[in-house]
DNA sequence: AACTGATATGTTATATTATAACAAATTAGT
DNA sequence: ACTAATTTGTTATAATATAACATATCAGTT
């Protein structure tokens, strides 16, 4: 059973993707005991709306059409259960938040933000990691958290602009 | 002339230290024909008298005690020339700044950010950064700015308390 | 030295992001 | 049903950052 989530492209079906890592979700919490109550279900439903980072105030804004009482700590709330229980990341250039496609697994990842879709892919680069966990060891640095985050422009922007400018 | 200043130690000399980070400063500045103005200056001065990452609105809390008429625009303002002239590092996961040590070379660097001194230190991480160039060809992704940013024990705090717990 | 365009700063206001503190409601386990 | 723990509601405010426009200063030219 793979509970890997594909990255995005601008074909893939996002439909079944976004409904995959809800049912990954409800799956973790079931197994550790927590509650993916309806508020934190419902932000982890719309951080999945797109692959695209999500702000906490925009967030609070579409919880605000379904729920008239959300308020700033009902998002930052939800966001803090779901930043514990790895189910989303956030991205800390942007002060932003993006559902994790790897949910499972110990995962340390690298961010591809693209500054014109504004998408935002996860890579494992393994190897990147390999590099890192050398550099801390000659460093003699115990790591807790690491935040790898490359901004520029992915593969789709690029082909859908061949001559921009 | 080696403009390579060197990491933060609890026994290096700070004074030297962020004299010389200030005349590369003053070089590059006079260089590229930009102003290092006062109160540019003034900002890159504050954000040296250590290596641990700085608030923006401590800065502006500095300025005020020298410049009354300081308000967040300056300091903001002055940060941002900073940045684009390399000569300080915004340090993402802490909505902070810190001053850059290697300014003169086209530089990607490692943050290694303790959370228990809070200083950061700044790597090259060659390795690091080759394994990101060839994960970022493999994605096709074209990358414009690299945030690597590791939270975690550095090596001084490590040692000097052994037995924590 | 005065002129001029570009650059930098002063100033006011406001937008954006995030947390603290405490009360009330709900849930899970007995 | 009881109780302790967890979650949510609510108000207030802290912390971070930018917009917009007026004024001042600087660098290069007459």
């Amino acid at each position: 059973m793979s509970a890997y989530i594909e990255s995005p492209s601008p074909t893939h079906n996002h439909d079944a993707c976004r409904t995959k890592a809800i049912q990954i979700a409800d799956r973790i919490c079931a197994e550790r005991g927590v509650q993916l109550t309806t508020i934190r279900r419902q932000v982890l439903e719309l951080i999945w709306n797109s692959h695209k980072a999500t702000k906490a105030y925009d967030l609070l804004d579409q919880m605000k059409l379904v729920q008239h009482s959300a308020k700033p700590a009902t998002v930052y709330r939800a966001l803090d259960f779901l930043l514990d229980q790895g189910l989303i990341h956030r991205v800390e250039s942007l002060n932003a938040f993006i559902g994790c496609t790897c949910s499972e697994q110990k995962h340390e990842q690298l961010l591809l933000i693209c500054l014109q879709c504004h998408e935002v892919e996860e890579r494992p680069g393994k190897r990147v990691m390999q590099a890192v966990s050398k550099e801390l060891s000659q460093a003699e640095f115990t790591p807790h958290h690491k935040a790898i985050e490359i901004q520029g422009i992915c593969k789709y922007c690029t082909q859908s602009e061949p001559n921009a400018m």
